[in-house]
DNA sequence: TCAATATAATTAACATGTTAAATACAAAGA
DNA sequence: TCTTTGTATTTAACATGTTAATTATATTGA
């Protein structure tokens, strides 16, 4: 069942293109381990926001695992319909909520973190530690330009 | 900094994150010039694929332009309801279609190609060439990894 | 020929991405 | 106080991502 890419050459040398097939590639199998345990990417990325940092509010919930408020607060009620995490008011400032991992979302990480482990120590084996290092490097020295669109 | 415990991965050093992350920096001033043109990234990938290669069928579209068939499907009606695009029957095989692109969809392309050109050019001088080429490498380099899932 | 299988494209259903607008509350100032 | 301004979050509307199912046609093999 050979499903040979003709592999376009032309696009191998866009930047937005080659992200994304690097993406897919890391997040296939991620995705494959996340669905079984049925989870998103994205809930799994909340998730472990929470169960690294504890309580925290929306707008940091956000900032830390890359995702728009808007689409932040659907997961959140997701994963509140869920049960794997919990919401409570802010004692002083009404605006905010205060949210947290429940006990059934420590264990759902529990549950796939050994696994999640394994996926990542493959990536580093078969790509190999220096060039995931240097990869790494020059993505977040990427992400330090200058963030003023050119004019 | 002899970390050998199973300590969770920090964002900056997550691949997935990273590449997100990286993306983002790179798309951000393009979607912001393809909204003016009044079509989205996706679309853009789309009329370009069209305007190099010339006639195809959907299937060949949506492995050069990155996409998955669902979204290409709404894709072109989208692009066909604005007239950038044409569908003819296929000959012989009637599954197929023959997608090209319209006058119109050239003409957005011209319209656009420069600014799009600008902002590549801006990416390889704050970034610097030589990096932009590493980085590329390394992207590349990873999308060619063995596609089994690890088990 | 004809049933089984494969391929091309679409549809369905749900989740997220993205931008703009709305809502609710807080903080600051005249 | 009361208006203005700012902040936190949600909602709305539309586009895409993703997987599974469906439809239509083509191909294969007994």
């Amino acid at each position: 069942m050979g499903m040979n890419q003709p592999r376009p050459t032309e696009t191998n040398r866009s930047l937005p293109i080659a992200l994304l097939r690097a993406r897919e590639k890391v997040m296939g199998p991620i995705r494959n381990m996340l669905s079984n345990a049925g989870v998103t990417e994205q809930q799994w990325r909340v998730l472990r926001v929470l169960d690294e940092m504890g309580t925290l509010d929306p707008t940091e919930i956000a900032d830390r695992s890359c995702l728009l408020l808007p689409s932040l607060t659907r997961i959140l009620q997701t994963l509140e319909g869920k049960n794997l995490i919990l919401r409570e008011p802010h004692p002083t400032d009404r605006r905010k909520q205060q949210i947290s991992i429940s006990k059934s979302g420590r264990q759902l990480i529990l549950d796939n973190m050994e696994e999640s482990q394994r996926l990542t120590a493959w990536l580093r084996d078969e790509f190999g530690q220096d060039k995931l290092d240097a990869l790494l490097d020059l993505l977040n020295e990427l992400d330090q330009l200058d963030r003023h669109t050119p004019s």
